[in-house]
DNA sequence: TAGTAATACGAACGGTCGTGCTATTATATT
DNA sequence: AATATAATAGCACGACCGTTCGTATTACTA
């Protein structure tokens, strides 16, 4: 039985450098242009790659969306909801948006929230992107209702508020401010936004 | 001087009903799949027509696209803002709503909203195209806004309230209630954003 | 009935797309 | 230094894109 010496921190390391570059030219890309914009030959000439040794970082244009759109999803865990997670009860709720529209506004993607432009981009075309999209915008929601719902808990929230409903209307008025800012170029959304879930938090809430 | 017969009613008969045939399936289809998933070619299998002669139609897929635009913006007036005009106050705030949300949940388009759908689709590509779509969505949301000032003229909404910030979310909570039967093809959110709505005129209104 | 527009068609164009194959280069292991 | 392996390039393919052009068909006019 042989015995090698341990195996070295790293075996491969070119070709994963290559690829994060790739995914976060891509992930930029697609939030302007969508995920059916991205182009392999748009890419490599982008990059100075050629467009078969791009290709064959992922096989097909499917597995690259999907890894667009993963490569997206951690970005938007590290940036919205992580540091939320210090908070507690009402604050994290509130941290949440807060950093939704740093997120959207600060452009972290420069064509805005990703997961706007492309989840009415895939909603009829089925496949394993359209879950994908999918699976992440609910957890995002699903993150919202529980956040409320744990501060519904601790009493923060007052007892007769849906959690769900709540979410909803967070959610929709982030979007909103997402939407508007990109499609008439204003960023004055993102206060009108602000006001109205401030607004609304200060309804429901217990504790200031 | 000549003195021609009066013009016969019509002069050109054919040329029209295939172009509003053409235009009718494109915008039906152009929700689905967005308007630069629209292809020529597409359309003209789908009709029985020649590539060229549907070509002729337009002159150029950027002429198509307006003019699917424009079917739109026609239809979404017809069905969302016209019946809601014989309402006055803050009626016709309530109505335009209630309308927005049939209009999406009713389908009249396959894939919801059209506004919805393009209107994320092309923020990014300047030109006249984006300029109709800006300029269909600025005047929906200016409708609302002017409703609900006149309303406030009324006295029927309270005077601290901005109409802008009104409209503002109101178009939101129809929005995502939209994008949330699009993404998760479900039907809880209409009445989920319609509950939403509801609540908010009922803070802010003074009379039921 | 002849002539003239309006419509529609067929074929072809240059381009770009995703994808497969084969060769070549760079790195890692022996 | 030799070799195995991973990464990238080169090239070609079939399909479809928007667009053009010449021609045929249809409908209206004179």
């Amino acid at each position: 039985m042989k015995m090698p010496h341990p195996k070295p921190k790293v075996k491969r390391a070119r070709g994963v450098k290559t690829r994060d570059s790739i995914l976060h030219l891509a992930v930029n890309l697609a939030s302007v242009e969508g995920l059916e914009g991205l182009t392999i030959g748009k890419l490599a000439t982008k990059l100075g790659l050629s467009k078969s040794g791009l290709f064959a970082h992922f096989g097909s244009k499917e597995e690259l969306q999907l890894a667009v759109v993963e490569t997206a999803r951690t970005i938007f865990a590290e940036r919205v909801i992580k540091p939320a997670l210090q908070e507690k009860g009402v604050a994290r709720l509130r941290t949440l948006y807060q950093n939704y529209i740093v997120y959207s506004e600060a452009k972290v993607f420069p064509g805005g929230c990703f997961f706007s432009a492309v989840s009415l981009e895939f909603d009829d075309r089925p496949g394993k992107v359209r879950d994908l999209i999918m699976a992440s915008m609910k957890t995002w929601l699903e993150m919202l209702e529980g956040t409320a719902r744990a501060a519904q808990a601790m009493n923060e929230i007052k007892p007769d508020v849906d959690p769900h409903q709540l979410a909803f209307e967070m959610h929709a008025l982030a979007s909103a401010a997402n939407w508007s800012s990109r499609l008439f170029k204003d960023r004055t959304a993102f206060r009108t936004a602000r006001t109205a879930v401030l607004q609304r938090l200060e309804q429901i809430t217990t504790v200031n």
